[in-house]
DNA sequence: ACGCGTGCCTTAGATTGTCTAGGTGAGAGC
DNA sequence: GCTCTCACCTAGACAATCTAAGGCACGCGT
């Protein structure tokens, strides 16, 4: 219960298939580019990270080939199926609507 | 599952602290109360609104009186207390946040 | 040649918060 | 007296995250 990340459950996927929408990357890839990304505000948990990628894969939205890495190293290299690509844009609507929700909401209070 | 409310794990305290800063509520007037300030767009289920007030009562971010109604009836009103309210600035502060990152994000993948 | 740090993946449980879906009781209006 | 609405309660299922541990293999330093 640090002051650390605390994600909101429900938007590491959202942030995942962000992510992996500029091409494809490998998990720990991901976890480092979400930590670049948000300037080391976001230490995504690999036990959170992984679940989700086999969650993801299993619903069609991302597909995994192993392959070697510039390290020559093995790794899962996901990337964004057509249907994932729909997810993104869904989880994205909904996220903003969400939020700006909360905001009217928070605001009017 | 329908495209209805959906509201992120973890909000919901966050906004039922802000509706009660503006003065104490029974449970049922806070769903009202949200509902109406979102504009229909947030429903909150019974399910969920009265075992988080419980939480919340637990953790003394709020207290709560059996008190009659306009309408002659008897409800739980509930207020905030001290603590309370500095659980909603720091709820608060961390919605906006974790909003920021993850709008940073979005944008920049 | 060996050990060790690091890159990279995996998974079992606990925890937390929400939703589903039922139920209770009592005032108000017909 | 019947039904509608107000108002509260709760058990169980479910979903997503975190905790915490383990495993394998490459490459570097010595």
């Amino acid at each position: 219960m640090a002051d650390k990340s605390e994600l909101f459950p429900g938007t590491l996927d959202m942030l995942i298939l962000r992510v992996l929408s500029r091409g494809e990357l490998h998990g720990w890839g991901i976890t480092n580019k979400l930590e670049q990304l948000s300037k080391s505000a976001l230490q995504v948990d690999e036990g959170s990270l992984y679940p989700s990628l086999y969650r993801m894969e299993e619903k069609g939205w991302i597909e995994a080939e192993w392959r070697m890495t510039e390290n020559n190293r093995r790794a899962k290299y996901y990337s964004l199926t057509r249907t994932g690509r729909k997810q993104l844009e869904h989880e994205q609507a909904l996220w903003d609507r969400m939020s700006a929700i909360i905001t009217l909401v928070t605001q009017s209070a």
